[in-house]
DNA sequence: TTGAAAGCGCTAACAA
DNA sequence: TTGTTAGCGCTTTCAA
């Protein structure tokens, strides 16, 4: 910047101007600058801008999730990255994956880089932690799971409502050994969709089926693996719900192992690709990450510029898309 | 940084190397920063540290690609951040989509973060424009497609005998009316591709049939589209080779809505989800994305640390998944 | 082993 | 409208 003042022979702080693109500098200086701008190959450096800056906001923001290339949380990027465009943001993103002590050194990385906020989807148990990062001006947004032990904004899924019809539509069909197949009860999502279905069952008067309740399933494999324990038992469950995408993804497989997808009856929590081009299509109560992104990333935005705000938490429908799987009658 | 020295009752240098590790601090000193950093709730500055820094590397590297929800792309996206995070390199990410430009003011708001690196799959025509970046000290690293007008390393598959492999494989089933279905061509691999299915189709003394090949497909209603063309056709094609992941799925949608999946036979290059539970199972030319995300991230950096050496195209091969689908004979 | 002074590239505050 | 000076939070250089 220096060089270009020199060249285009004005201060500093008029080459700033122009570069800022600020009122207040006439025509002709603006075209000097510029032209020397071109000529050196000049670059604004936004780090060393932002060190001075009153504000100290980067333009950046960063997204702490379980698995980027998860189908639901690389939708849920897409719709913060177009929000973030409009706001000229740049996006980092991480993944957890089954390292609990990686979610904080990501968050300190990503502060340390003095993002404006962190858009996340909580793994740890516990997010008290963040009250100290909270303290330096941090905004967290949380995305899928509702954090424990920290008040924030949160953009979650109908997760019980959800499950509880998911649930219904299998019962209401004359099924009653209904089986679940979920992720760990820590997991706010997987115990709200568990909840879900423990309701819907006892409301119709289904007793509960222990032997028939699968948690703690977290990838596609162990999805197979329970599903085919729930399948070879001495009493299978005549339908299944499984209570996550790639939970769902590991059922449809077993089902297919024993060459029981046209007898047990499947619904899954959470769309995902190809489920319409399977026989049968697969019904799932489908939610919208990329939508779900969008609200995270406006409620970001708007937190930045309005730290106190009340926090809220935020929940998006979901519905159920009825596709074959979820329709098949308890034959036994 | 200065609150933590007055506390501590030291000077900025000795809490400088406290933080970042150095040698040659007493214990006690050591001892009483760190207790007055805790008590403080200090954040090390990064960007701060970098400006002033005499390597000027901010541990933070960019990704442009056609889409971060593309499965292929979060795949890499994957791979990439495994390296990085040996590195403890943060990672962003951004989507080019349909519009041109982007591609270009991606790259500006990278530099302008001064990331130490970008990754990208190219999308515009041409990347002459990189050179002045190159000047600034940017290292560029090109995945999946090949750039134009600008040398720089890149990880591609074995495009051309991957498409030859797959067109040969319907050809040796005796199929004759072979269909492609591909991207524009000025996108690389649709091009390269096509070379393969070209070169695989008159090698084995087929005629080219210029009503079988549909170009410039990018999504998935529009392959379904372009296919449902072809089988309605007077003398549609006994096989359909899929240029890209996508473009298979779309393919399927088509096949299933004429009921010909069983009748016709298909070929994908690029392997997706559920492609082995589909009835028939899809066959396809596989990549490893994540590996191709590796590669790429492991050039970036040693090209950081050694930005003269001569730059190299690596070659990662795909292989024949057989599920069924390609294994169906002409039966016209 | 420790510290003082200078300065990375930029913008705020003020002055001309 | 334009420029000067100071300083963001940190590390470098050099001296003690």
């Amino acid at each position: 910047m220096r060089d270009v003042a020199a060249l285009a022979g004005v201060s500093l702080k008029t080459v700033s101007r122009v570069v800022n693109s600020e009122r207040g500098v006439s025509e002709v200086l603006i075209g000097k600058v510029k032209r020397a701008a071109d000529e050196l190959d000049y670059r604004h450096d936004l780090t060393a801008s932002n060190l001075r800056r009153s504000d100290r906001k980067t333009a950046t923001i960063g997204l702490i999730f379980e698995d980027v290339s998860n189908p639901y949380f690389s939708s849920v990027h897409r719709g913060i990255e177009e929000v973030a465009r409009e706001h000229g943001t740049a996006v980092f993103a991480a993944s957890v994956d089954e390292n609990p002590a990686r979610e904080r050194d990501l968050v300190v990385a990503f502060t340390q880089r003095r993002v404006d906020a962190i858009i996340m989807s909580p793994t740890v148990r516990d997010q008290t932690y963040l009250d100290h990062e909270r303290r330096g001006g941090l905004v967290v947004v949380f995305v899928d799971r509702e954090p424990r032990g920290f008040d924030a904004d949160c953009v979650v899924t109908d997760n019980e409502p959800g499950a509880a019809l998911a649930t219904g539509h299998l019962l209401k069909r004359g099924h009653i050994r209904v089986a679940f197949v979920g992720d760990f009860e820590t997991i706010t999502t997987a115990s709200q969709r568990h909840a879900g279905y423990a309701k819907a069952m006892s409301s119709a008067g289904a007793p509960a089926f222990p032997d028939l309740v699968r948690r703690g399933v977290r990838t596609k494999d162990a999805a197979t693996e329970a599903v085919l324990a729930l399948l070879d038992a001495p009493e299978p469950p005549t339908a299944i719900f499984a209570a996550q995408n790639l939970i769902t993804m590991g059922a449809v497989r077993a089902l297919q192992l024993r060459g029981l997808q046209h007898s047990v009856a499947l619904v899954g929590f959470d769309d995902f690709s190809m489920a319409d081009a399977l026989v049968p299509g697969v019904t799932v109560v489908a939610q919208d990450p990329r939508e779900i992104g969008r609200m995270a990333a406006r409620l970001a935005f708007v937190r930045i510029k309005a730290p106190d705000l009340p926090t809220a938490v935020y929940v998006v429908p979901s519905g159920l898309v009825i596709r074959g799987s979820g329709e098949i009658p308890p034959g036994r």
